[in-house]
DNA sequence: AGCACGCCGACT
DNA sequence: GTCGGCGTGCTC
């Protein structure tokens, strides 16, 4: 009797065995059908074991090995199993999260093949020339062998792209695939073209969640197959099998959406590091601003860190960073006098603003003038912003919407305020100031599609005449990398709320946004600046923004860090417990904390379960403990005991609970 | 996760 | 007297 040993998609630490006989010669990493419960899923077989540890007669026959696809291979399998001891979830939902969801389905739906998308093969462009620094980082990387780990710290605009391009161009010479991971390709519709643009005869293959699925399955497969030698995508590419791979490239390598927030909870950063290092790959982590993780690691000797410190168009300089001091001005919807005349300078000159508010909506909340009424989420620990623009009221957390009242709901009183700035307001106060000039407001209400994004890019670009833009009001979407040509001022408002919120990753956050947004001025021949509004214009941020000296303020937060023992220098996981009473979310991690007897793991540090900052989400109460070590191998011993013990604790009603690997909010 | 079975409250 | 609440247990 043959067996297969199956990993299907299910909160269960555990595998499946099937009967395979009659069904055709089995190999490991091959799909099957097999019935489950009263219904039937998709597996991927894992093993071939000789007997089961269950009597033969309770064995189901599978239904089907499906053959449409080659096995998935070692590496592939070696990197989920990882993903699955690393982040302590279950082998079958790593496994089957990396496929598309057209090969999860149980009934054989005979799609139409898929062709690959018609590409518009563009004139090639000739190659741009390298700088010397350009070059050198290019001959340094091109040149390794094995397992290769490359920190690229280049500030903005000094052409890390092109030096991914010809480490690509690189790889494919030697008959190798690439994969290029990005934070968010619907906001880099650049890349996309650029990478075409360079390769016009070779397969690229586009990998993120918003595709379609017949898209997505003939993306994955064309990777898969080996088909298509680039593959660009979003942080569920680094899961994608790929018979050649031969560079990983991890741009904006910072970025937080790399981390997945839900489901399993990874890291494709980290999960990029181990793959090249399993497969013995060079990798490429580039970014204006690197994670202290990766700073620290690069200081250590474990990365080779490269430097590009000037920009790729000489004529081009970097920004000059003005902090203008606000504790003794005068405001006006939060701008001050001397930032306004920088503006209007420029609108004389024909030149475009950028203001930088990392705050959507009208207001944040609005309140009555009589009572204590303000617009709570009745679902959530948190107000309801005002949305002036569609007269309605939104919790920017569960979605939940309603009219803007005409009357306090408490007292009746009519007099109700919004309090506070967010970009809608600040474009309306800007329209009215500023009656000739051509206002776009750019965050996530007005760019909710890509298409929506394209037009605006499309229009921040348009140079003259009537369509042009000459003030953008933006979030940190406006800080994504794009070239503005004629953007010659940058101005960060409202930033100091972040240089002492009780995340103590926020200034991190804050420091690499406004490296980035400062980035977008004056790249071309127009020389650019920027003013940052702020109260505390001596705190080394500001400092450092201003010296453009990202490695002075990484070795500050660095010997912060260290000094109180966070990360990178310890490592954390989060227990994380919902429930309708926030008391049963606590008594819960209670219980959980003294699952392990804390003698069995004396270096792992459990603190108190506390509730969330966002306390209730959804009108569920959320609390969280956190557990420390300075060892990852303890804590990861730790969180396999614990686990286990989890699962068997039995959880109140409707509660519950994540546990979260190497979190990044708090 | 589904989906069954199984024992206590308000309804045709 | 039943419909249905979700507590508990199982899935090869």
């Amino acid at each position: 009797m043959s067996i297969a040993r199956v990993a299907l998609d299910l909160p269960l630490n555990r595998l499946f065995d099937y009967r395979i006989d009659g069904l055709g010669p089995a190999t490991v990493g091959l799909r099957i059908r097999v019935p489950f419960g009263r219904g039937e899923k998709i597996g991927i077989i894992v093993d071939l074991p000789s007997q089961s540890e269950l009597a033969p007669e309770q064995l189901k026959p599978a239904l089907e090995i499906l053959r449409d696809t080659p096995p998935l291979p070692a590496d592939f399998f070696r990197l989920c199993a990882f993903a699955s001891s690393y982040y302590q979830a279950p082998l079958g939902e790593v496994l089957l999260q990396a496929l598309p969801p057209g090969l999860k389905k149980t009934r054989a739906s005979q799609r139409r093949a898929g062709k690959a998308m018609a590409t518009t093969v563009p004139a090639a462009a000739p190659l741009p020339e390298l700088t010397a620094e350009q070059a050198q980082a290019v001959a340094a990387m091109a040149a390794s062998q094995g397992y290769a780990p490359f920190l690229l710290h280049g500030v903005t605009g000094s052409g890390k792209t092109e030096v991914y391009l010809r480490l690509i161009a690189a790889t494919l010479a030697r008959g190798r695939q690439a994969l290029l991971l990005v934070p968010e390709i619907n906001l880099t519709p650049q890349l996309e073209a650029r990478i075409r643009q360079r390769f016009p005869d070779v397969r690229t293959a586009i990998l993120h969640s918003e595709l379609a699925e017949a898209a997505r399955e003939r993306e994955w497969k064309a990777a898969f197959l080996g088909e298509a030698r680039i593959v660009v995508g979003t942080r569920l590419a680094i899961f994608t099998p790929l018979p050649a791979l031969g560079l990983i490239v991890v741009d904006e390598e910072h970025d937080p959406s790399y981390k997945q927030q839900d489901g399993i909870r990874y890291s494709a950063r980290d999960m990029a590091i181990y793959r090249a290092s399993a497969e013995r790959l060079p990798i490429v982590l580039g970014s204006a601003t690197p994670s202290l993780e990766s700073w620290a690691r690069a200081q250590s000797g474990r990365y080779t860190l490269i430097r590009l410190k000037e920009r790729a168009v000489s004529s081009a300089r970097l920004p000059t960073v003005r902090l203008l001091d606000t504790r003794r001005m005068q405001l006006t919807q939060g701008i001050s006098a001397p930032l306004l005349e920088a503006i209007r300078q420029r609108l004389m000159a024909g030149e475009q603003s950028l203001i930088f508010l990392n705050r959507r909506g009208y207001a944040p909340v609005l309140s009555c003038t009589a009572c204590a009424w303000v617009s709570r989420c009745q679902r959530c620990a948190a107000n309801m912003v005002v949305h002036l623009k569609d007269q309605r009221l939104r919790c920017h957390h569960c979605g939940l919407e309603m009219r803007i009242p005409r009357a306090c709901p408490t007292c009746g009183n009519q007099d109700l305020h919004p309090f506070g700035r967010g970009t809608q307001r600040l474009e309306a106060w800007l329209a009215e100031t500023f009656p000739e000039a051509r206002i776009l407001r750019v965050d996530r209400d007005s760019a909710k599609s890509k298409k929506q994004w394209e037009a605006l890019l499309e229009q921040i670009h348009t140079g003259t005449g009537p369509e042009r833009v000459d003030i953008l009001v933006g979030t940190q979407m406006l800080a994504k990398g794009h070239d503005f040509p004629r953007l010659t001022l940058v101005g960060a408002v409202g930033a100091d709320a972040a240089l002492f919120a009780a995340d103590w990753r926020a200034p991190e956050r804050l420091f690499a946004q406004l490296m980035q947004v400062a980035g977008r001025a004056g790249r071309a021949d127009l020389p650019g600046e920027v003013i940052i509004q702020t109260e505390y214009p001596d705190h080394p941020l500001y400092a450092a923004l201003q010296a453009h000296d990202y490695p002075r303020y990484a070795e500050t937060l660095l010997a912060e860090r260290r000094q109180a023992g966070f990360p990178p220098y310890t490592f954390q996981a989060m227990l994380r417990a919902e429930a309708a009473r926030m008391e049963d979310a606590l008594d819960f991690l209670k219980a959980a904390a003294a699952l392990v007897p804390a003698e069995a793991h004396p270096e792992v540090l459990r603190y108190d379960p506390v509730p969330m900052r966002l306390s209730r989400l959804w009108s569920l109460e959320r609390a969280q403990l956190l557990v420390e070590s300075p060892s990852r191998p303890r804590l990861q011993a730790f969180l396999a005991d614990w686990r286990t013990g989890l699962e068997r604790l039995k959880t109140p009603n409707r509660l519950r609970w994540h546990l979260e690997v190497d979190p990044i909010e708090f």
